[in-house]
DNA sequence: TGCAGTGTTGCTTC
DNA sequence: CGAAGCAACACTGC
């Protein structure tokens, strides 16, 4: 569930759903290792202490922080879960019973709740309102950790990420010192380091700068000013854009409520290969390399190198 | 059968 | 110090 929009859209799901509820039970069958991610974490018993913190706490607010959602309860203590590649929190009503170790739940509603999801729950917070919020992940990368409120952004967890591009502080001027921190680096990854500025991951970097019109393997420090206005812009309005479609499900993104979001209907560039330039006027192929790892979209016609020659392999 | 896949971390090498 | 490349995490779907 990856990228800021779908954070953000589970986030105000959350919001909607569990403020003000009370954690009756906490279960987790913890074979993924979710409770892992920093050095307390690696202790097996950490899933004890965790349900003990948790037990009969309220849950006061929910917030986003880049990529993590951050669940905070009463008496200083915040739930951070990072979903990683598949993960999921689905809100809903379930029969739970811990006895049957495996399969201690069973959805009753929503129905989208139905496979694959419910064979992928590896955690499950119940509440006073006999609701549950089931932490489902296919490949359990998810991380789940429990942080002091009051440490929470000092944390190792939170204290190295980068400004939020939605704030209204991040203005410009903001925006050009941060991706200025790493001029010889390739604009894409420099997008996505979340150092830099938080929030941005594949899909998002992508689909910036196919509307800012610059190729991924621009050097930072090639990007001229009007251009790098461009690509704020574009930021800006390309996760606006994810939110306001209630994110991206070109994987298997749900919100809380078990729905998928429509953005990956809006691709321009991201997993288009081989496919025309949606851009009025531009008559480019969307074209596929890998940088970083990861798969990367761009227009050869209205995304193109200012050095040519200098990159595209 | 093979590969790609929304993310992050840690290790190694240059 | 920065950057780049790779493996690891574990599994599904085309």
């Amino acid at each position: 569930m990856p990228e800021l929009p779908e954070v953000q859209t589970t986030v105000n799901g959350l919001k909607a759903s569990i403020v003000g509820l009370v954690i009756t039970d906490v279960w987790s069958d913890y074979r993924s290792a979710f409770f892992k991610g920093s050095e307390t974490l690696k202790d097996p018993g950490y899933f004890k202490h965790f349900k003990k913190e948790v037990l009969h706490k309220k849950v006061m607010s929910v917030e986003r922080r880049a990529k993590n959602i951050l669940i905070n309860l009463s008496g200083n203590a915040t739930i951070l879960v990072h979903m990683k590649m598949t993960g999921h929190l689905l809100y809903g009503r379930y029969n739970f019973s811990p006895q049957l170790k495996k399969d201690p739940w069973e959805p009753i509603e929503p129905e989208s709740l139905k496979d694959p999801f419910n064979r992928h729950v590896h955690m499950m917070l119940c509440f006073n309102n006999s609701h549950n919020l089931a932490l489902s992940d296919v490949r359990t990368f998810a991380k789940v950790t429990l942080i002091n409120s009051e440490l929470l952004h000092e944390s190792l967890h939170l204290n190295r990420i980068g400004p939020e591009p939605l704030e209204k502080d991040f203005t410009f001027k903001r925006f050009d010192a941060r991706i200025d921190l790493r001029p010889k680096g390739k604009v894409k990854q420099v997008l996505m380091d979340q150092g830099i500025i938080a929030g941005i991951g594949n899909i998002y970097a992508d689909e910036s700068l196919w509307r800012a019109g610059i190729h991924p393997l621009e050097l930072v420090k090639n990007i001229r000013l009007v251009k790098r206005k461009t690509l704020f812009d574009a930021v800006k309005k390309t996760l606006s854009r994810g939110i306001n479609f209630g994110g991206d499900s070109t994987s298997d993104y749900r919100n809380v409520n078990g729905e998928k979001g429509e953005f990956h209907e809006k691709h321009r560039a991201y997993q288009r290969t081989g496919e025309g330039c949606g851009k009025p006027g531009c008559g480019g192929i969307i074209q596929r390399i890998v940088l970083g790892g990861r798969g990367t979209h761009f227009c050869d016609r209205h995304q193109t190198l200012r050095v040519k020659s200098a990159g595209n392999k």
